[in-house]
DNA sequence: CTTGAACCTGTAGTTACTACAGGTCCTATA
DNA sequence: TATAGGACCTGTAGTAACTACAGGTTCAAG
């Protein structure tokens, strides 16, 4: 019996809630990624259990570096009822893909970086070797 | 004896030599990075030998993921005659484990993604585990 | 001399937010 | 009930590092 039933939440609550900013939620709304909540009286947007578990969704999509366009390609299937398994799953795979390839280019940057630094360990040479290996090998 | 000596080229030159856009190009010029190279009669750019050195430099350190800021200031210590050593290695050790940071990440992104993607293997049910994992966990 | 590629400037678009400015609303306390 | 101050509102502009035009000039080859 933890929060008894939740009426509704502000929009600092859900930000609270989500981890996303106060803006974000804003722009997200801007954008249609999150779609517009009701207002109070005053205008301000009242929220409810279905956009929390809506905006956790996107944050733990962005979290796994989908963009925003991915993350609204996986909103779309998972309104569809019924929603195709397969798309999902190649959605995820060309992702997994994409991270894989900036896997291997961040391992062959931290490689080339740590021999500049390991070569440098000498301190305060007049040629210094970083220097050169910048100038070096354009690649 | 490969080029002979070079008397000085075109921005398109310089870019098909270093791999930049000639927007690029421009935009750094715009920016301070590149200084402004002399002109020709008509108003365009000629660039030395020098440019073409100093372009490739910094190609290498974006290539390497040296931000321009990181950028402006390895060429500041470039240009200091005498520059510490020190002063690099401490940017190039920085931005090292700026590198192995994001490495760790991306290898946290790639174990939930594979995973998720693993578990679907199965093919067409109803409720997708992806979307379902997606749901869970907000991090 | 003509044509078409290369070049010029200046501005706006991209991604995914973030940060104001200048106001309105809500709520708790005195 | 008055009021203080936090939460909220809209709209715009800024961030990084380019990229992509539009609408013109210049260059070089034939």
């Amino acid at each position: 019996m933890a929060g008894a039933d939740m009426p509704d939440l502000g929009i600092g609550a859900l930000a609270r809630r989500t981890g996303c900013k106060v803006e974000t939620i804003r722009y997200y709304e801007r954008i249609g990624i999150l779609p517009e909540p009701p207002r109070n009286s005053g205008g301000q947007r009242r929220y409810h259990a279905w956009h929390l578990k809506r905006l956790n969704f996107v944050r733990r999509a962005r979290d796994l570096g989908f963009t925003l366009e991915d993350v609204r390609g996986l909103l779309r299937l998972v309104d569809e009822q019924g929603h195709g398994c397969d798309e999902v799953r190649t959605m995820a795979l060309g992702h997994l893909e994409a991270v894989r390839a900036r896997l291997a280019d961040l391992k062959a940057m931290e490689a080339v970086l740590g021999e500049m630094v390991a070569r440098c360990e000498g301190g305060n040479v007049p040629d210094c070797p970083i220097i050169d290996a910048l100038y070096r090998e354009p690649a």
